[in-house]
DNA sequence: CCCAATTAGACAACCAAGTTGTCCTTGAAG
DNA sequence: CTTCAAGGACAACTTGGTTGTCTAATTGGG
């Protein structure tokens, strides 16, 4: 009955939730290109070694055909090459193109400014809880991030 | 060009979805009713007191269509009752039914397991990447979970 | 050397879980 | 009392996956 997937909500708790958005709308504001970060991540695992959608998929414990597709999108998009291989002549090469690797070190820096934001912010309301979303999934005694006065599953 | 929604994906990670496949396999395995996380945890929320549809969104942070979607399946299993309020008559009041309950503490019982199997595991390899993913979003300093030998971002 | 099994990739149909936008009704507040 | 906000329902759409099926290329055993 294919949970596998589905699962994933599990871990799209509020807390979790906040913090993408928030971060999705500063990567925009600051004038980062228009990308999912479904393909955001896919580049950077391409970038770290996964050459072939099958591969790809295997990273991000997704299917290769959902691999394919997004790898598509980043071909389109000029962030990715994708080449025959010599050696194989059934696997796609995926490189990261160096319009690729310009986007994600643009990235990088605002995810930089972004941490530091989150570091001081942390205390308060976010990592709180993001927290008490976590331990629903493993547990209070192995969350305990750096636990000033936080104890995790009081919600509200 | 709506980045928001689209965002979650981001916390999609490898170590998340590992982790929340293995959950999932298990709770099925274990006899825990076909339910959809976002299901379960929107039951979650409603016995929190998200006691009506636009209340559980605001929870959730997603719309409240979304959340009335979800409460309608709920209330097709039988595990949500949805009721006229009587002080207002533009609400419907959302309560767990007592089946609702029996299931939430079948899941609450499989979940504590879980968590000490994952606890013994969780010096190995899926926390290890959990963290490496968690990183990408809050950055290394505040993400130090109990950190023994766990360095954070060595992606293999 | 050949054949069986495996692997990469493409294509199609489908689904889950959100999103907007619009509309109606009810309640609250000037 | 009139305007505005809030709750809810319905519809169309989008994202990011999922199977299932197919072909072509590689690999390994006898």
């Amino acid at each position: 009955m294919s949970r596998k997937g589905a699962d994933l909500a599990l871990l799209l708790l509020g807390g979790f939730r906040q913090l993408a958005e928030d971060a999705g709308a500063e990567l925009l504001r600051r004038g980062y290109p228009e990308l999912r970060p479904s393909q955001e991540f896919a580049m950077r695992a391409i970038a770290g070694g996964a050459d072939s959608a099958s591969e790809l998929g295997r990273r991000l414990s997704i299917s290769k055909q959902a691999a394919a597709k997004v790898t598509s999108v980043l071909e389109e998009r000029g962030y990715v090459a994708r080449m025959d291989d010599a050696k194989d002549f059934r696997r796609k090469l995926l490189t990261v193109t160096p319009l690729g690797h310009e986007v994600m070190a643009q990235g990088e820096a605002i995810f930089d400014d972004l941490r530091a934001a989150w570091a001081r912010k942390i205390g308060e309301t976010a990592l709180d809880r993001l927290q008490s979303d976590l331990s629903i999934l493993i547990g209070n005694a192995a969350v305990d991030l750096d636990a000033p006065g936080m104890t995790g599953l009081e919600e509200d």
